[in-house]
DNA sequence: CGGCATCCGTGACGATACTG
DNA sequence: CAGTATCGTCACGGATGCCG
């Protein structure tokens, strides 16, 4: 799907003709956070063209990555949403991210932010750490990270019954990502806001940082 | 580096603004078999531009992947080589080669060959197998990986004292690299022929295939 | 000869406008 | 809402030339 392939019989070449045109990995990365429809995909990934967007889609459901839904009557639109086959590229975006989190050091003033960009990179960390459904609540929205089967995957948006509830914000999400802040100390310091909703607990909300869009 | 950054505030994004570039993962994957000169990269990676080499090289002394040392007079050439912070994209490689491999089930006749692009895959099976240094013999040419400290390394050309060598072609090699054929059943049936020189071994040559390029 | 710089044709990209 | 159409610009790929 590149405009050219690089003809070479290796693995990673092989990987890269698949997915290594420009915005293909964003778009695997939106993805990853649920399905997603056209102007949600171009709205979240702020820069590229309409029909570029619509040619990367292409090419992915050309290539088994994404499959096309058309949704019920009532709403008549299309979601985008990955096969397995293109949902098994989280590893090779959590090793980009794990090799770029350095870069997120200096923040541009251009620089767009999107709440669930975190996720991969804080899933990492909060891996292994016991709970299964965890909602993060930044000021920029709200995420859920899924750290109960094996590789951990995220969606945008609060969870349904979420096991714990995070809020902090984006420096603080960083740096306990990277490692340099543990999630106790954290909590510890005020920085992080943990909280468990347990069974009883009504749904109303209780901080004020809501989802941006409602799903 | 790239065109134009995506000015996403994602650690996978920075990564993607740094290599995601077409041609640059692959520099670095030649990078990762040891220090390169230009003709040689120029050779290895066959449908890159002259200027588009010099370009990316150029961008990736800029973001601190690589260096050009110099070599002493006798040779007047100057070598490429990674940096400790390029060679951390050894994982990202990986993945991409993970996910890539399916692809390789199909080999066109286009496709370019270099020994060493099998060393990711089968370094990955390789790990944790024990010895520290393998030499892999392949008809089309000889490499060696390191399994000794933590992340595997890789390099063109035999070694120096391999704890083993290994000898097979380049399908069985994919074979153990999936993990569709175990190296003990490769060993068992005959498509590899493992062979550990023993410390009283000699230097000479004891297999016809040699290394291409003499280093 | 190795290491680029220059020139050029083609194609990909990005922004805007427009349509079913 | 979900793209397609159009267009200017820039990046890529190939060839050649220069310069140490």
């Amino acid at each position: 799907m590149p405009r050219r392939s690089y003809d070479q019989y290796c693995a990673a070449a092989r990987a890269l003709d698949a997915v290594g045109d420009r915005w293909t990995l964003l778009i695997v990365r939106e993805l990853l956070a649920g399905p997603r429809r056209y102007t949600d995909l171009h709205a979240d990934l702020p820069g590229v063209s309409t029909d570029v967007l619509a040619s990367r889609l292409k090419g992915m459901e050309r290539e088994g990555l994404a499959t096309r839904r058309r949704l019920p009557p009532p709403a008549p639109a299309s979601v985008y949403q990955l096969t397995p086959r293109g949902t098994e590229l989280l590893p090779v975006l959590a090793a980009l991210a794990a090799w770029g989190a350095p870069a997120l050091a200096e923040r541009r003033p251009t620089d767009a932010l999107r709440a669930h960009w975190f996720a991969i990179p804080l899933a990492r960390r909060l891996a292994g750490l016991g709970p299964g459904l965890v909602e993060v609540r930044l000021d920029e929205g709200v995420f859920h990270i899924r750290t109960d089967g094996g590789e951990p995957l995220y969606g945008d948006g609060p969870a349904e019954h979420p096991d714990v509830r995070l809020t902090l914000d984006a420096q603080t999400c960083i740096a306990i990502s990277d490692g340099s802040l543990t999630l106790d100390d954290g909590v510890r310091d005020g920085r992080v806001q943990l909280d468990t909703p347990s069974a009883t607990t009504p749904h109303g909300a209780r901080t004020g940082t809501g989802a941006q869009r409602p799903e």
